[in-house]
DNA sequence: TTCAACTTGGAATTCCTCTTCCGCTTGGCT
DNA sequence: AGCCAAGCGGAAGAGGAATTCCAAGTTGAA
């Protein structure tokens, strides 16, 4: 049962290609907010024809950024295939956030900021068993302190994207030093109270506001 | 050259301290982007009250959160007092969070999320020096890597901060766990890059967005 | 008690962005 | 060439928050 979606016709694909590239040129400066008529006098095209490609702003997330998406899952199933676990993770996250720093709209939607797409809820899906996989294992190692989580991983994400928002005008490798704070920070920690239960992963990468 | 301000007829004092309370109860869940008429409304006057007692917003912070600025410098004057310069440091940092989890708001202000009050000014002014003087004893003592500079401190901050705001409202105590991360990571990173100059302190500390 | 100055509540206005709508144009087919 | 569904631009309407304004109500000094 496919969809058959019908073809565009020519003048409408050559628009929608220039909305898209005016869209992700914007977003990767000025983030996912960007107004619709921002985009719309970018690509030289009326509010229109925005509205009629993409009636909601998830299909435009979704059109513009989910083969890096796909790229993040395969960067997470490449490092739960690394022997040496807690080497996997470091460069997972690291790897990660090199790609979100090329654009403010990708880590925005990577980390979420209020903008869970499907897209992004079911690369978590994916991602997560993977990323709990090579914490339990770096935990056997003894690479990770007893009780390291998932949801602290993904607190070290959120952390270092944070560094990375703050600073990515006017200094843009100050995030290399956040991770590296957060790197060493995971494997030394002496990590107090409860080891938060998996939801408190969905809550970091949902809705900060 | 005293300003002589004439004192508020009784209604208005009453109404100024309605405004006060609601604005902070409202801004310790919400953050300081409250809208003006949720706090008139819910303090039970008019927009008219709100406006002729604080016509910018920065009137209501400054008057909202100016005690806790100063105590926050206290912190940080007392910190610096401590003859174990790391302990210092990582007792100012937790007091500092500890306050700001009180309060959204406060958070909001502290780590300046676009609000840089004048007042928030000039408490980094005075608390970076002491701050600064704290990391180059622990360097020195070896309690901190080499090259470890006020911009890293204030980066774990905020980092700490992103994780407090993102969990606040479902799991208050898991910023715990983010400053015990971001404690032992500046402990035991291996900083790369330049170290950052003083510049990088204001950028992390101003108008993310 | 009186009254000028000060306050007040909330409606009106402004500003922005989102979203819809519609008369005109154009690509693709016959 | 001629048709017409698909597509187009941009004006108009809707919604939310910021800010202004003013007729009516209070306060407190004389």
């Amino acid at each position: 049962m496919t969809d058959a979606v019908p073809p565009l016709r020519r003048d409408a694909e050559r628009n929608r290609q220039l909305l898209l590239r005016a869209a992700y040129e914007l977003m990767a400066v000025n983030g996912l907010n960007v107004p619709y008529e921002d985009i719309a006098r970018a690509a030289g095209t009326g509010m229109g024809t925005m509205y009629r490609r993409f009636p909601q702003r998830q299909d435009l997330l979704d059109a513009l950024f989910s083969e890096h998406i796909d790229t993040v899952i395969q960067l997470a199933e490449q490092a739960a295939g690394n022997e040496d676990a807690w080497a996997g993770l470091a460069w997972f996250l690291e790897r990660q956030l090199e790609i979100e720093a090329q654009s403010r709209g990708l880590g925005e939607l990577l980390r979420s900021r209020s903008q869970a797409t499907a897209l992004v809820q079911r690369a978590h899906e994916r991602m997560t068993p993977l990323v709990a996989g090579l914490i339990a294992r770096a935990v056997r190692a003894g690479q990770l302190p007893p009780g390291a989580t998932p949801a602290d991983f993904a607190a070290a994400h959120v952390m270092v994207g944070s560094v990375m928002d703050a600073s990515r005008d006017h200094a843009p490798r100050l995030w290399r030093r956040a991770l590296a704070v957060a790197l060493a920070g995971l494997r030394h920690a002496d990590l107090p109270g409860d080891p938060p239960d998996e939801t408190a992963i969905d809550l970091l990468y949902n809705d900060h506001r």
